[in-house]
DNA sequence: TCCTCACGGGG
DNA sequence: GTGTACGTGAGGA
């Protein structure tokens, strides 16, 4: 039998080696089978390698065994390796777990791989891959031929089944009374109260829509395991999965560091020929929605729950994974050395990191603004740098064959681009935009962090100096860009990392930056974009001394209309959405200014709008959503010396029963009195004038003041300017007398 | 003044 | 199944 369709997941089976699920171009869903061996080795003192080829030879399933030379990328040469063959794919995770409590000093390779994986570099497929199937009646798949590839623009859409299910409410916040159940036109309501008849009628839902994918809300954290309780208690079978016989898979919350800080990932609930995905405990789902999803899914090779679970660290890594194993290289089990704390030496010697120039504070006009397009993944591709080839000698170029990091991700890099032109050529109202939009965002975190993971002790194709060539070649390519700009006769204004803001006189339009961005490719071999021209910009002084400039703390307005903002409270995921809401309408009032003569005028109008929300928030007109901020937390709450706001809000919590993680993030009111905090997740919202408006009060005008301050009022003046007593206006303009005049801004 | 804590980045 | 380092700024003792 000969079928067309896409491939929904793929996990393993005790007897049956993989199970696959195809979704038929005719609306069937297909379980398909095939048995799946696999293969891992070790290596090691052959008096060693004896000994552990004795033990599996006592081994009830014993494998089969033989030793061949294969490469690993870190040694030159071949390595002699043990290959140990294993009949059942399901079967291995366990034996190399009892391996390694024998032999833990040996090293193993293709020990730890992600059966998809394995499966993904064997045959060519990924998640949502366009299939051609031949089986058995019984299921059993006689061959496979893959028929689009993952770095097609336009692939054909899977015909994904989706059934959405959420809450009636946030079931932290409040109790949820009922569940929604969303497929396509159809709306059921399940009620929470009554066991029974939830299980029932959503038993009749999942078997009447038959989804391909469950997409919830707070699923992984409480629906699903409710639902699977309440199911047990009532004796009533709930077919979440398709595949039958087989339980759902649990994962456990967790606290991990990433990026810098804490990250959390709430339990986890994966299904069998099935999907689920908990919007809100996806990674990146703000950032790009199901299209963003799908295409993780499909380029990384990862099933689609796991891979919408997974940093985009992982991502990279299972790309790298893919190559090694496409190319015969082995991976190496994945180390797990400590972190160790660096000594000084080590800091000066690896992390350089960026480079950055200081701004020239203050308002300017006609800027340019040029930045390197995916600075640190286009050194990568085009110096050819990865753990195994030798360090290159020039800036965009390489003698050598391509790395496995390189090959990587110059695909990636190259549909990131074909992405980008193709933007520039669609309408407005084209439904591929948003969609491109979607799958931009996704490749954009692996550029990212694929840097990174270079540099990363526990990465499998990690090597510091390969991360260390990265920045010392980033930083001479900006080097080569300011001295581009001055020999045309541009200022640079401020240089961060992978773009530098620049102007000249005469030059406002897209033409005049021409000759400069070529002569920046010509010098750096490296692509190069002008993001744009900014009518105006603003770059912020230090808050702590104002003759000091500080780095990527500046807001400006482009030629066409919009806004470009770092630093600044907008920016932040800690303000409150009242206060990052009017720094963001104030901000589009001097965006209104065509002409720097208009600026006066709309500072004006700034002004005012800011007195009218100052007056909204005295007279209680501020939903008090709006005034809810949101602290991650650091550490257990045990490990705060100094109780910030965050974790006073905690220990609120704790008192009614409610524990929040490291990583989690706290919803808080500020209060008047002691406490300073009301926790928003309490049962009782306290009234109005609880609030500590006054400190809402101070934390606006702070916010308007970064915006204004360019255009000569500091927080002072702004006090004073919207206060609403005379006495105080008065003191205004002998403040302002005393101090220096409003800029004026001369017509550049 | 010093210490602790939280945030950004990329587009 | 997890890039690191660093600078800025706020709040409080």
């Amino acid at each position: 039998m000969q079928t067309t369709g896409w491939l929904l997941d793929l996990h393993d089976h005790p007897h049956q080696g993989v199970v696959l699920w195809l979704m038929a171009e005719d609306g069937r869903r297909l379980r398909l089978h095939q048995p799946f061996p696999v293969t891992f080795y070790a290596a090691g003192a052959d008096s060693r390698l004896q000994a552990l080829e004795e033990f599996l030879r006592a081994q009830p399933h014993t494998p089969a065994l033989t030793y061949q030379e294969r490469r690993d990328l870190f040694r030159p040469g071949l390595v002699s390796v043990l290959a140990i063959h294993v009949a059942q794919a399901a079967s291995q995770p366990a034996l190399f777990r009892r391996i390694l409590q024998v032999f833990p000093e040996l090293d193993y390779y293709d020990a730890d791989l992600h059966l998809a994986l394995r499966y993904a570099a064997l045959h060519g497929t990924f998640p949502m891959a366009h299939c051609r199937v031949v089986s058995t009646e019984d299921g059993l798949l006689q061959s496979l031929q893959v028929l689009d590839s993952p770095w097609e623009l336009d692939p054909p859409a899977p015909p994904l089944r989706i059934l959405n299910l959420r809450p009636d409410c946030d079931p932290q916040h409040a109790q949820p009374t009922y569940i929604s159940a969303v497929y396509e036109k159809h709306e059921y309501h399940l009620s929470l109260n009554e066991e029974r008849p939830l299980l029932v009628n959503l038993r009749a839902i999942l078997q009447r829509h038959d989804p391909d994918l469950l997409l919830t809300a707070y699923g992984d954290t409480w629906l699903l395991p409710l639902l699977i309780k309440m199911a047990a208690r009532q004796r009533l079978p709930l077919p979440l999965n398709r595949e039958a016989g087989r339980g759902v898979l649990y994962k456990k919350e967790g606290s991990y560091f990433s990026y810098g800080q804490i990250i959390y990932r709430g339990q986890q609930v994966h299904l069998f020929g099935r999907c689920h995905i908990d919007g809100h405990n996806a990674m990146m789902w703000q950032e790009y929605d199901l299209q963003g999803a799908l295409e993780t899914a499909r380029i990384t090779g990862l099933p689609l729950q796991v891979a919408v679970r997974t940093s985009p660290g992982t991502g990279i890594s299972s790309m790298q994974i893919l190559t090694a194993l496409r190319n015969g290289i082995l991976v190496p089990w994945r180390k797990q050395q400590p972190e160790q704390p660096k000594t000084a030496l080590d800091l000066l010697r690896y992390d350089q990191g960026g480079l950055v120039y200081q701004p020239i504070t203050g308002l300017h006009f006609n800027v340019g603004m040029i930045d390197f397009i995916s600075m640190y993944p286009s050194i990568m591709v085009k110096c050819n740098i990865s753990p195994e080839t030798p360090r290159p000698a020039e800036l965009g170029r390489s003698p050598y064959p391509p790395g496995l990091v390189p090959q990587t991700l110059a695909p990636l890099l190259q549909k990131r681009v074909a992405l980008k032109q193709r933007a520039l050529t669609l309408p407005r109202w084209d439904p591929r935009r948003r969609r491109d939009k979607s799958l931009s965002a996704a490749h954009k975190w692996l550029l990212v962090t694929c840097f990174g993971y270079l540099g990363y002790k526990n990465a499998r194709f990690g090597r510091i100096e390969a991360h260390e060539a990265v920045t010392t070649w980033g930083r001479e390519a900006l080097l080569r860009a300011k001295e581009a700009a001055e020999d045309l006769g541009f200022t640079v204004l401020h240089m961060y990392v992978d773009g530098l803001w620049v102007k000249k006189e005469g030059c406002n339009q897209v033409p005049h930056f021409r000759p400069l961005l070529e002569e920046i490719a010509l010098r750096t071999n490296l692509p190069v974009t002008l993001d744009g021209i900014f009518r105006w910009v603003a770059f912020l002084p230090s808050r702590v001394d104002e003759r000091l400039p500080v780095p990527n703390r500046y807001f400006g307005v482009f030629q066409d209309g919009t806004t470009k903002v770092r630093g600044i409270e907008l920016r932040r995921r800690d303000s409150a959405p009242f206060i990052t809401r009017v720094q963001t309408e104030m901000l589009a009032c001097l965006a209104r200014a065509e002409h720097a003569d208009q600026l006066t005028a709309c500072v004006e109008q700034a002004v005012d709008l800011l007195r009218c929300r100052l007056r909204d928030l005295r007279e209680g007109r501020v939903p008090i959503e709006d005034l809810v901020v949101g602290k991650k937390l650091s550490k257990e709450l045990a490990g705060y010396r100094v109780p910030s706001h965050g974790a006073l809000a905690v220990y609120q919590l704790a008192a009614q029963g409610k524990s929040l993680r490291p990583g989690q993030r706290v919803r808080l009111l500020y209060t008047r009195g002691q406490p300073r905090v009301h926790a928003w997740d309490l049962p009782e919202i306290p009234p109005w004038d609880a609030l500590d408006t006054d400190y809402y009060r101070t934390l606006l005008l702070r916010a308007a003041a970064a915006i204004l301050q360019p255009f000569g009022m500091d927080e002072r003046t702004l006090e004073i300017k919207v206060s609403e007593d005379l006495g105080q206006q008065l003191q205004l303009l002998n403040y302002v007398t005393a101090c220096k005049p409003l800029i004026k801004f001369e017509p550049p």
